[in-house]
RNA sequence: GGGCGGUUAGCUCAGUUGGUUAGAGCGCAUCCCUUACAAGGAUGAGGCCACAGGUUCGAGUCCUGUACCGCCCA
């Protein structure tokens, strides 16, 4: 026999309730402390498994979708572990060019300084500060959701090599022909004065005017006008064209005539083009291809002057003529004015509609021509689309991949420049003498193209996106050929939520596969958003967050952790409740009450693992039950993590421990461990409690990591650590069909019997008499009669034989074969048995007849399966049995 | 306009090769401090699985359509 395992986290004795407040620091120290989150461990030998952390922002604070990537990735991870292979979790931050430049500001402007004020040097070195003061906060809170993390290959977008790596990458999609520069319509925001991505502008629905007028012909009366809608009147005076259908009657007519835009005076045409809605409006459109993305595109088609009427602080410009230097609303008003006294206008209407606003801030965006940097995207939209197509990179859910293609094959170019200070500074230098562009790996003296050392690096900084997409390889040391790159690359799994499919995934995609040629991940993992109990979205402004940190104070990591990953399902939102979490706790209180109760009754040494031959071959009913139901639990929990169905497996794990193991085979144990003697089958029953128990902390320790390993070190067991326990394997021939059933039928029979204890009222205190009609399971009632006396309370036991007289005034308890008779004299009401067994013999014979019809159906019989026809007929006889004892019964009564 | 998801007990949700009488937690009712656990135990009430068709011996599960809710893209 194996000892029990000694180490000074084993206290003496288990406390009464399990302390995580004091536990979970303490192992989550040791483990680190003991190097067990670095793949190394594993061997040289071992398959790597990997994943990179979506980077969080450096300025963040914990929310439940951090918690909810933690608890996915760190399961992952430390199921992978277990089963052998190399797990490396690589963490890191993003810098968050927007976010942090924003929190410096403020720090800025608290002081009465700015950003313009102290300048770039200053400001970054500020921010560098602020980083190093602030930006640990998000690891700390990491860790205490037990993210097992190789802290060691920690890394920030920002440090010198992911800088590295981005100045690489910036050269080289240059040198490919993928860069460029120019003016665009983008989107501007005028609060941060920078422009922004399309993914980071949303789209909200908002109260607005629909203002009417009629656009002015030349050389005609302003009565003939042509009459057009518009929201937002002041980009009338950047119009360069006004369009109608082709098709439509009603302004045939107008079509290459000359349109004269209002106060200005300057003409523009009026053009035909498909795009034009004849219902909506009035059935023409004035065209602003400055200051509007559809406009744009008509623009385009047809050759039209680009009018930017705006400057970036969204005061009008020259273009603007009289209303130049005005604010765009200010103008706005002006202008309709000015419109009305000329007789143009025709009439306003409230009107909603969706307008553009920063996704961060929530500022109305102004779309406005400006000279930015571009990535020609399509040639890396196709890649990507093309390995997920293929098969090389899979996406779970798989309904995410038509989201995903739908986005790649409507991809527009990506504006990558922002007018930020914090951020990976474009590696490109304008020169003064020749205006050439030059761009290299080194920071070059001289230009590349007319040798003047008269170079000014250009201002901009990229999107925090852009070295995002870098992520999976470039934590790992790329461009350089690093032992880490070529053991860990391409990593496993990208796991994150599904709104950041395209910032994140889809980037990520499209530039693994650009610069090294391979895939970054083979698996993409989606998860779906944590909502408040009622399903709205978590917001200080409903005040309805459920901080993280709160319910880990409260609850514990543990039940925070299994709360979301059992709550949730795949790519599906989750509603997170307190009161599941506090379910979760309790749960985890259950486990801990489990093992103080086994490890109460562990009086000398008890082996580890499952029981050997001999063993086996004395085990009792209950205990072949428990390791039948054992085997086939792991059996269902290896098929749910394959298909990386996580939530389902930690169900299952929570039923049978809880309404298995500890409401069952616990309580049944006892009759062994409290019996006088027999010490073998005591120490029999101990291994399987000990065995059971433990298996199954294996296999919930990816899922809460803290109270498995504390309980585990109470328990007999090998190793030092159940982080690097073996995964368990289903021991298949441990399954055993005629002991479910036999423990099926006890189950049922107690169940049965305390049922009509509670019908009668019997005190659970009093002691009552069952006599058996068992026929040939007789003599499984007979040797479980302990069963019977500590989970029934039935203190004397008969059996009767199948032609005896059924006793008086007794209640009957009906399973199969067997039928139970419970003399209550003096508390039995006939009236009342009488009615519950009528009840009983409705439901019997209703399910009677849907068997026998299915039965009698010579299709079902023939076609179905024929271990289901089986299981159908042996139902249908215990079925039959069961009516025949309580309609008898019934009769009896009569 | 295009696409995707959801609709199962009072509430929040599971239910993935189609096959017993559809499950859990919370809530509710009744009873119980039985030496692992009141953060607990026992018993129970509560569901034409949105609706309408179809496929199948058999549908909560697969297919089609409808309604409502939500999300993404334009």
């Amino acid at each position: 026999m194996k000892p029990i395992h000694e180490h000074k986290h084993k206290p003496k004795e288990m406390s009464q309730t399990f302390d995580f407040n004091e536990a979970e620091p303490r192992l989550y120290v040791w483990w680190e402390s003991n190097g067990w989150f670095k793949p190394e461990i594993a061997g040289p030998d071992a398959e790597p498994f990997v994943i990179s952390i979506p980077p969080p922002n450096v300025t963040g604070a914990l929310h439940q979708g951090h918690a909810m990537f933690v608890t996915l990735e760190d399961l992952m991870i430390r199921y992978e572990r277990m089963r052998g292979r190399a797990a490396l979790w690589v963490p890191g931050s993003d810098h968050a060019g927007i976010a942090t430049q924003l929190q410096v500001e403020n720090m800025l402007r608290e002081e009465g300084a700015s950003r313009e004020g102290v300048g770039r040097a200053e400001f970054l070195r500020r921010t560098w500060q602020w980083k190093a003061e602030k930006g640990g906060r998000i690891y700390e809170q990491l860790r205490r959701l037990g993210a097992s993390c190789d802290w060691d290959r920690e890394r920030f977008t920002l440090d010198d090599g992911l800088s590295r790596a981005v100045r690489e990458a910036f050269v080289r999609l240059r040198d490919d022909g993928l860069i460029y520069r120019g003016p665009r319509l983008i989107n501007w925001s005028p609060g941060l004065q920078t422009a922004v991505s399309d993914l980071e502008v949303e789209r909200i629905e908002q109260q607005d005017v629909l203002y009417y007028f009629r656009y002015p012909i030349a050389g005609e009366p302003i009565e003939n006008g042509l009459p057009v809608a518009t929201t937002r009147p002041e980009t009338i005076l950047g119009d360069t064209a006004v369009a109608v259908h082709p098709a439509d009657p009603r302004y045939k007519q107008y079509i290459g005539k000359t349109c004269l835009v209002p106060m200005l005076n300057r003409p523009i045409p009026v053009i035909a083009d498909e795009y034009v809605d004849i219902e909506f409006g009035t059935g023409a459109l004035k065209i602003t291809p400055g200051h509007d993305p559809a406009d744009y595109e008509i623009g385009e088609r047809h050759g039209l002057e680009v009018v930017s009427i705006l400057n970036k602080d969204v005061t009008l410009n020259a273009n603007a003529g009289p209303y130049a230097g005005l604010d765009r609303f200010e103008a706005r008003a002006r202008l309709w004015a000015d419109m009305e006294a000329a007789g143009m206008v025709i009439k306003t209407e409230p009107y909603t509609h969706s307008v553009p606003v920063a996704q961060r801030g929530g500022e109305l965006i102004e779309p406005m021509v400006s000279t930015q940097w571009f990535v020609k995207i399509k040639p890396l939209a196709e890649r990507a689309v093309e390995a997920v197509r293929d098969g090389r990179i899979k996406i779970v859910p798989e309904h995410f991949e038509k989201v995903y293609f739908n986005w790649l094959e409507n991809i527009e170019d990506w504006c990558i420049s922002r007018q930020l200070w914090w951020g990976h500074r474009i590696p490109a230098w304008h020169c003064a003498d020749c205006g050439e562009i030059t761009v290299l790996r080194e920071d070059p003296t001289t230009c590349a193209h007319c040798g003047s050392a008269r170079l000014e690096q250009d201002p901009d900084v990229l999107d925090t996106w852009f070295s995002s997409g870098l992520w999976p390889f470039s934590t790992l040391g790329w461009p350089d050929e690093t032992p880490d790159l070529k053991r860990y690359y391409p990593t496993s799994i990208m796991e994150t939520g599904y709104d950041i499919l395209f910032f994140w995934v889809a980037r990520m995609i499209m530039m693994g596969l650009w610069f090294t040629n391979d895939i970054p991940f083979h698996t993409v993992y989606l998860h779906g958003l944590v909502r408040d109990a009622d399903g709205r979205k978590m917001s200080k402004t409903y005040n309805n967050v459920v901080d993280p940190i709160e319910v880990m104070d409260e609850y514990g990591t543990d039940a925070l952790r299994f709360t979301l990953v059992t709550g949730s399902t795949p790519g599906n939102d989750m509603n997170l409740d307190i009161k599941r979490i506090e379910a979760m706790r309790n749960f985890g209180n259950k486990i801990w009450q489990m093992a103080r109760f086994i490890t109460a009754n562990l009086p000398g040494e008890t082996p580890a693992g499952a029981p050997d031959a001999a063993a086996r071959r004395a085990l009792s009913l209950p205990e072949r039950w428990i390791m039948s139901r054992l085997a086939r639990l792991t059996q269902s929990v290896q098929r749910l993590f394959d298909g990386y169905l996580y939530g389902e497996a930690g169900r299952q794990l929570y039923d049978f421990l809880w309404g298995e193991f500890a409401d069952w085979y616990i309580e049944i144990s006892k009759t062994t461990l409290y019996a006088e003697g027999q010490e073998d089958a005591k120490q029999r029953t101990r291994q399987v409690l000990v065995h059971v128990l433990e298996t199954c902390l294996r296999m919930l320790h990816p899922f809460i990591p803290y109270i498995t390993e504390a309980v585990w070190q109470h328990l007999p067991h090998e190793g030092e650590t159940i982080m690097l326990a073996r995964w368990p394997q289903a021991d298949e021939s441990f399954i055993d069909e005629a002991a479910e059933a036999q423990m099926n039928m006890l189950i049922d029979l107690i169940r049965g019997i305390r049922n009509a204890r509670k019908e009668f009222d019997v005190a659970p205190s009093q002691g009552i008499t069952a006599i058996f009609r068992a026929d040939g399971s007789a003599p499984l009632i007979e040797s479980n009669r302990e069963m019977f006396r500590r989970l029934a309370n039935v203190t004397d036991l008969s059996m009767m034989d199948g032609s005896a007289a059924a006793p008086d005034q007794a209640a009957a308890v009906v399973s199969g074969e067997v039928t139970c008779f419970l003399p209550l004299a003096g508390m039995i009401d006939i009236d009342a048995e009488r009615a519950r067994l009528a009840k009983a013999l409705e439901a019997i014979e209703a399910h009677v007849a849907r068997t026998e019809a299915q039965l009698a159906n010579a299709n079902f019989v023939t076609k179905a399966k024929p271990e289901v026809v089986e299981r159908t007929r042996a139902r249908l006889n215990d079925l039959k049995a069961e009516r025949e004892s309580v309609a008898g019964r019934l009769e009896a009564l009569k």
